[in-house]
DNA sequence: AGCATAAATAATAA
DNA sequence: TTATTATTTATGCT
């Protein structure tokens, strides 16, 4: 059944408890303590400078159950059901000590051991900004008034065409997308303190 | 000059020192130290829940030195010189510190106050009203007189020889050359006056 | 040192 | 789970 509600749904629901962390409990779970867990899991995974995405594919690549990045996201922010938390908890606490004990020197020592947690995660750096050439712009911004989601055929039309990688191509679509949103949010805000004059 | 190297460069062209923690120092700037900062203060503002922009935003809005999302970026990751770290430190430092007592108990109670720690953190509070000695006023003006747009380097000069800071010399000129404006617009309506009568 | 925005990460939708 | 959007961080410019 997921149609029970979540730990996060459940604690906010909750009348104000004026701060405090009390036990409330379903089902036999201690709701307040399983929060407590995630913020220290969140904290510690941050403390060994590891994303979601990273431990989801530490996780995945041991034996045992495993996580996607996008469950990690989820048990963090408690979005999923007592019973479902509970069921994952201790796979992330086992897979945590163990990080810790394994690579915990990287808190003082940098990525340097970091070669062993996993070949290739931290082997890749941040790619280099592009910055795209004015005629580039003006041939992306034509095609981006005709459709702002253009297909994967387009796409890697533009890319040869415009001679970037296909991958830059789709993360400026993305990121022209949210600049347009963002614009028009500005707009209405202030149509509407204009009016509410 | 900006071509110096940054923190983390040097670090990392260091040869490999088997992860200890040793204090590298440059310019008498321990940059060991320093890396053991900035990593901690990364971690203090992500037990907070706050972001590089929110602590930027509210680092702009009180008195004294302010940083953008981009400087604190850059702080974190030590991609500025061992002068520049070690101007922006204590600054940091001193922000931290201050929000980590007003709003630490947000560690154990989520982001309730959220909205309490921009609006308190952000309320700029007025500079307290500089007097100047009889004294300093004489050598401002006799400074004035010769030259009502001193270059920096003269404020500078001005500033240690009298003892105030800086931004209050150039706050001094920028009030005085409008004192004079006003002074002589005062005086050309007069003539007008006169003459149309 | 800050703006604009590309890239990476986290969150949500499908 | 994978695909996409939303948010945050990082960086090329000047």
């Amino acid at each position: 059944d997921d149609d029970e509600p979540t730990i996060a749904s459940t604690l906010a629901a909750l009348p104000d408890r004026n701060n405090q962390t009390i036990g409330t409990t379903v089902d036999g779970i201690n709701l307040d303590e399983m929060k407590e867990f995630a913020k220290q899991f969140k904290l510690r995974r941050l403390a060994l400078g590891l994303t979601q995405t990273q431990v989801g594919l530490a996780l995945s690549a041991q034996r045992g159950p495993s996580y996607s990045q996008s469950a990690i996201c989820r048990f963090e922010k408690l979005d999923i059901t007592p019973k479902s938390a509970t069921k994952i908890k201790p796979v992330l606490e086992q897979w945590m000590h163990d990080a810790e004990v394994k690579f915990g020197d990287r808190l003082k020592n940098g990525p340097t051991n970091l070669h062993e947690l996993m070949t290739d995660l931290n082997a890749k750096k941040r790619k280099r900004r592009t910055s795209f050439t004015p005629q580039a712009i003006e041939i992306l911004n034509d095609a981006f008034e005709i459709n702002t989601h253009p297909s994967g055929v387009e796409m890697t039309a533009l890319s040869s065409r415009l001679n970037y990688d296909r991958e830059v191509i789709r993360v400026w679509f993305c990121n022209k997308r949210q600049a347009l949103k963002n614009s028009i949010k500005k707009l209405k805000g202030k149509a509407k303190h204009l009016t509410s004059e």
